[in-house]
DNA sequence: ATATTTACATACCAAACAGTATAATCAACC
DNA sequence: GGTTGATTATACTGTTTGGTATGTAAATAT
């Protein structure tokens, strides 16, 4: 790993875990080894460490999933245990890098990054409709293809979507979330629209 | 308005706009008109007055809210209505004080709030738990009244909760959340499980 | 009338901070 | 083996920070 990247990952976890006016030069250099020397060599300022920080590990990190293959023939059922387990693979990454309260520390970030990073706040606009109008898709065709009832698809990709992110936000503070029960919600709101052959 | 108030409202408008690190006592001396002096004399430290702002904004504010009047004879949709009202009010009473994209500067004080409040998280967590069993009580007397159909109480109960904080915090960085459309996507979840008379 | 408390204001300080200037080291190449 | 350029270390600086020490005018109590 290049000084550079291991400048970038420890500066993220320390982001992680602090305001970005908390994060000290002094802290990189204790985390990294390396001196003001070095990461002044690679960063201008302190600022410019953190839009690394989110470019590597918020937005990239995301285009993947953003992107994840949409099959044409997948059926709303599929779709939805291919999002749980995306959702799962994301946040194992994540936590093979940091520790404890992936939630609350990555909401934490974001947060942050949208004071910081310039146009942060229209990038994750652009992956939000992006992925409403995914799981529109997907409803849109569940419904022409009889696999559910025939519902307002908008306001079902919005929920499909929103749910997620509230219980994360929701038990960010406390337990986390469960793949397993986020799984089983999902099933839940499933159950009422599956048209039952 | 006693000079401790001031203090405590207009640090809470800079603790919503700038983190923790960033609000210096010289700017909160700016904001209030008052010096050094005043501040120290009615608050120990900048912690402490940082723990009077959410207890005065986000810890007695939501108290109300949590207790609003569960009349026995509520019906989940009336409730849902309640429900959707309750956030209207709340929001309304922020942003008397506050000016724009409320959501966003809510969601980041709660989670400074989790970093230097002691006990904060323990709260938030025991006011979840509260919300979902009062939505689950209401799901379940529904049930038996015959309002709805027989549903997983807990999951659908999880779900209504989650898809307002969801939905919010989606579109905190963005257009921000439209009780409208929060209203509609409610009662498309609800006419689902709706018997039809 | 005097003493004491309340409610501020002013001046100051040590520590921490981001960033800079410069020196030292290292590897590659001629 | 000396030169060059890339990388890292060290020493320093001006500024900002939270907090303190002290002063003081008015209110209240005795």
């Amino acid at each position: 790993m290049t000084t550079r990247e291991q400048i970038t990952e420890e500066a993220f976890k320390l982001f992680l875990n602090n305001n970005f006016e908390k994060v000290s030069i002094s802290a990189i250099e204790n985390a990294t080894g390396k001196t003001r020397g070095a990461i002044f060599y690679f960063f201008k300022n302190k600022e410019e460490i953190f839009i690394e920080v989110i470019n590597t590990y918020m937005i990239e990190i995301q285009d993947p999933f953003q992107k994840f293959t949409f099959d044409k023939n997948m059926s709303l059922n599929q779709f939805i245990n291919r999002y749980v387990n995306g959702i799962n693979t994301t946040m194992s990454k994540m936590l093979s890098l940091s520790v404890v309260n992936i939630y609350k520390q990555y909401f934490s970030l974001y947060l942050q990054a949208s004071r910081i990073y310039p146009n942060f706040s229209a990038i994750m606009t652009q992956n939000s409709i992006k992925e409403t109008d995914l799981w529109e898709k997907v409803i849109k065709r569940a419904i022409e293809t009889k696999e559910i009832k025939k519902v307002n698809t908008r306001h079902y990709a919005t929920l499909f979507r929103s749910c997620f992110l509230g219980l994360a936000f929701d038990r960010c503070l406390s337990y986390g979330i469960n793949t397993e029960e986020l799984s089983a919600i999902y099933q839940t709101i499933y159950s009422q629209l599956v048209i039952k052959s």
